[in-house]
DNA sequence: GCTAAAATTTAGCCTGCTCTAAATTGGATT
DNA sequence: AATCCAATTTAGAGCAGGCTAAATTTTAGC
């Protein structure tokens, strides 16, 4: 196993993420991702090939995917950002939108010793605060379901399960409405020119109206059955 | 105020510390404290120097101490450390001879925020496990009193106030043997050739034999009077 | 006071990671 | 098929922080 600093670590998350995604990571969606010039991906993607064993598969001009050695520095690493997100809610009363950035920092110093003591604390979690699965011990990682509420048909009745965690200030207004993990919605309407779309949240008066950057961050799944009342 | 690095905080605080405990810090003992070479320090502490505003006032060949942001950045470094070893105690459940290392490196990443809401869930405390005092927000540290259990006269009856963290089997060793800050101990006699101490530990039947290195890494004060029985 | 040892600095180098500016290339457009 | 453009790579550089080897200065012993 290679000593890998905190940028490798960065970059292997980005190009595992982006590689699930879109099949691939490309120089230049990277460099977006990471904030780094594409001359920097390049030159970091060439190291990454060269390691020992090595970490991506890399074609020049057609992007990189994760080697078996470079998902699991990947996996460990987005286990210890999701344990910490949770932590900082859990333990120490963050607020959602203020984890993301402490995290990102603190996956790359605590110990193997101190991630498992958190999870044992948490009680082993499944999910972090925004939804998103935590990869068990073994690094096992539960399959991901659900799509962009932007693509959501009006009428459908869905359950929110996940949102993006990048964005702050979405997040405050996805809180603001009730639009967490869990919560069942349904699609009252939507407007032609500028993509908004009107919600019926269940548990709120009051239909809510949320615009495309919003919509774009909430994946949902079609609404189980009626759950039975408290 | 200038970035630091994790160099630099490590810098600082070890050049503080030296310059506490033995007036200035000289090349060879910050190499030997920091793992570097004494060529690195040298580089270093010029760049210090070099810094806007300079963080050490530097001598060649005579040493260095803090200015005043320098010690700023120290002073908030070692509060960052001595409260997430108390943290990573009482939440984590950590011993007292496993924090240190984890503490060298986490006191560089958290926030600012991070770092109060941990002194808010502790109480504020005012102490780390090892009895060593923890700067308070506005950065004042309580002054030390103690001296090394090594120079204590036989027949005297002391109380520990603290003890070094960096030798994790010296720790376990004192923990084997009750010596932890608060405990009261009576000098019951001394070895003239290899340094031996002979204590009568409060609270222990059988008095207890320790070593020089294990002396050294103890600091004590005169114990306060007999305290009431439970 | 002279000299040997110890401490310190200088010189030169290296790795990791980033940048800007200048090629290059693959693909789309006409 | 020629051309243009966007994506990408190459070339060259810089900074932080470390190292070794060689010089230099201080200190200490005599
Ligand atoms: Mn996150
Ligand atoms: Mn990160
Ligand atoms: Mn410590
Ligand atoms: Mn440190």
């Amino acid at each position: 196993m290679p000593e890998t600093s905190p940028s490798v670590q960065d970059y292997l998350k980005a190009i595992y993420h982006l590689a699930r995604r879109e099949g691939r990571a490309t120089t230049t969606r990277l460099a977006a991702v990471l904030g780094v010039t594409p001359a920097s991906v390049t030159g970091m993607l060439k190291r990454l090939m060269a390691e020992q064993p090595p970490l991506v598969v890399y074609h020049p001009r057609r992007g990189a995917t994760v080697t078996p050695a470079g998902e699991r520095v990947a996996l460990e690493t987005i286990r210890r950002h999701r344990l910490l997100e949770l932590f900082l809610v859990r333990v120490l009363g963050y607020r959602w939108d203020e984890v993301h950035e402490e995290a990102e920092r603190l996956e790359h110093v605590v110990s193997e010793q101190m991630t498992n003591r958190i999870a044992q604390l948490l009680g082993e979690p499944a999910f972090d605060p925004h939804g998103h699965p935590i990869p068990d011990r073994k690094l096992a990682l539960p399959a991901v379901q659900g799509f962009p509420l932007a693509q959501a048909e009006v009428g459908a009745r869905l359950q929110v399960v996940s949102v993006s965690d990048g964005d702050a200030a979405v997040l405050r207004r996805l809180a603001e409405v009730g639009l967490q993990p869990g919560a069942v919605v349904r699609v009252a309407g939507r407007t032609a020119g500028d993509h908004l779309l009107s919600l019926a949240i269940r548990g709120r008066a009051q239909p809510v109206v949320i615009g495309p950057a919003v919509a774009a961050a909430v994946f949902v799944a079609p609404a189980p059955e009626m759950t039975e009342p408290a």
